[in-house]
DNA sequence: TAGGCCATCTGGTCCT
DNA sequence: AGGACCAGATGGCCTA
């Protein structure tokens, strides 16, 4: 899998990354300050073991269960990062699509939902005008194979017409 | 200044 | 049990 691992535009990372740094401090504003009064205070590390080993088993649960949210919380900022990611890739593969241009989430999907749309028409006519079958097609998942009518137009009604 | 867009947090649900 | 996914809520940034 090349999940993470592709070029990204620095512009973007550079765009993500500012949003990043205010949300954060928003996060750590509407936690009243929760995270980071935590990294302000390495140096009472020692303090903080004593006390966590004298706390009752209902703070200790408590201290885990947070834990496992801030650990899901870094999953899920993840899990978006990398479909923020794919927006951005999808973007970059539509043509007529100038690089600088603004393109939220939903006009990247219709922009990538018609182009698709066109994409299917100049195949169809493509195979009208040549009796054979097209020597590539594309299927879910990204497979090329050779195949029959009626997978495309099963494929077509899957995916349905947008415009 | 209102509205659109976005990142993040959060709790719920489903799956392994 | 823990992780992935989802949707709602929230607040910051940007633009007309």
């Amino acid at each position: 899998m090349s999940t993470g691992s592709a070029p990204s535009d620095p512009e973007d990372d550079e765009i993500f990354n500012r949003r990043t740094s205010t949300n954060v401090r928003k996060t750590t504003h509407l936690n009243s300050r929760r995270y980071l009064d935590k990294d302000l205070e390495d140096e009472g590390v020692d303090r903080r073991i004593q006390q966590e080993r004298s706390k009752p088993p209902k703070a200790h649960q408590k201290d885990s269960r947070q834990s496992q949210r801030n650990a899901a919380n870094a999953r899920e900022r993840a899990r978006m990062r990398v479909l923020s990611k794919a927006f951005s890739r999808l973007k970059t593969s539509l043509p007529w699509v100038p690089a600088d241009t603004k393109l939220s989430k939903l006009d990247t999907l219709r922009l990538a939902s018609s182009y698709i749309s066109h994409l299917r028409q100049i195949l169809q006519e493509d195979r009208l005008e040549n009796s054979f079958a097209h020597p590539v097609s594309l299927t879910w998942p990204f497979m090329s194979t050779a195949r029959s009518e009626e997978d495309i137009s099963s494929t077509v009604r899957l995916c349905g017409a947008t415009a």
